[in-house]
DNA sequence: ACTACTATTAGGACCTAGTCACAAAATCGG
DNA sequence: CCGATTTTGTGACTAGGTCCTAATAGTAGT
């Protein structure tokens, strides 16, 4: 039965690595055998009881929280969208996108901002980036407010649209890019939008 | 003393916000006053109990720790750099990163890991990107690991640093960029690396 | 078959951080 | 000073354990 143990003790850490909120009460069910017998393979893998592990987990995610923000499918909030036309997001530049040093912000967060507006204003399923060019020509600072207008310029010989978006705070140009962008369907400006509006 | 009820359970409420990990006892000593009242305060603010606020912690972080991944102060992992010369970074490409409908990488990820890239090998306290001419040359999909590498071109007459990254899913290019980099102490290319290594 | 050994199960005492219900004491406002 | 509100104390009970001791099962070696 040593064969056993082992494997109980592998699976009993991998369920609970993966769930855990688990009591030993539903571990010993869940492998059949005591709750003694649980308590005695957490010792001896030193896995602490349930509500150690819950506060681990609280503990850490209480530490991350400030700084960690998911990344969303749109980075920044749409305010204003014209499918195949124009589109207009706002993105608050708050502590965890700046340098900790200078309070700048990365210049990644402009451009995914920027980015992710060329994608949505795209009216089709698929829409990515080819090329582009950007420019940052003004540093963004913890609390400012970046505004990004996005317009469609058109299509070019290779069946690329070509996506211009500025970005500002107040009346400042912070960031510019020209966006090369690849559609599946090709459809040409001031086309009829369709009701593909997801 | 209504008043001072009214006050304690505001500052009880407050307290507990900004660190669920109070036990009852402390909040009497805290506040002066038995662990009962407490109790009672908290009853009347439906507050629940110490396990209850950490594992509903617990659970929110769990629920979001899948998604959301911590945007470190280098997107990637560097792997080797020579300051003012060469970098390598290593990014692998997970759920959180690409596109639900078609699971291609969203590009401000491999700009990121670019960006941070060309930040990072500058040696300079205060390296910002100004300009950046990319090239999304081939989709990358979940899964894959890219690997960027930056190479240190020179100096331009605007005494911007020119770095050039182009990112690998094994042999084949997926993303090329050139960044012009402002820094804060202009250094000859070739320029022996000074002792600011972090 | 007996012994040695590990593995498993059982039980009881104790712990923490509570719950709920009831009663008694303190305090405040009129 | 009186009545209402607020506070405190007490006792019984809970979940999900710890720690310790002891009994039982199962398996291998001689």
């Amino acid at each position: 039965m040593r064969r056993n143990k082992r494997e109980r003790q592998r699976l009993l850490r991998e369920t609970i690595e993966e769930n855990p909120f688990i009591t030993d009460e539903e571990l010993a069910e869940k492998f059949s055998v005591s709750i003694q017998t649980i308590r005695l393979d957490r010792l001896e893998l030193s896995i602490p009881e349930l509500r150690e592990r819950i506060k681990s987990v609280a503990e850490k995610s209480f530490a991350d929280q400030v700084k960690s923000l998911p990344i969303e499918e749109v980075i920044g909030e749409i305010i204003d969208i014209q499918l195949d036309d124009s589109a207009i997001s706002i993105f608050d530049v708050k502590k965890e996108h700046v340098f900790k040093r200078n309070k700048i912000a990365r210049g990644h967060h402009l451009f995914a901002q920027a980015n992710s507006l060329a994608v949505a204003v795209i009216n089709d399923e698929l829409a990515l980036t080819t090329k582009a060019m950007i420019r940052f020509t003004r540093q963004v600072k913890e609390n400012e407010r970046v505004v990004a207008k996005a317009k469609v310029k058109g299509t070019n010989e290779n069946g690329r649209t070509i996506v211009e978006v500025n970005s500002y705070v107040g009346q400042e140009l912070v960031f510019s890019g020209e966006f090369e962008m690849y559609r599946s369907n090709i459809v040409k400006k001031d086309g009829v939008k369709d009701e593909n509006s997801n």
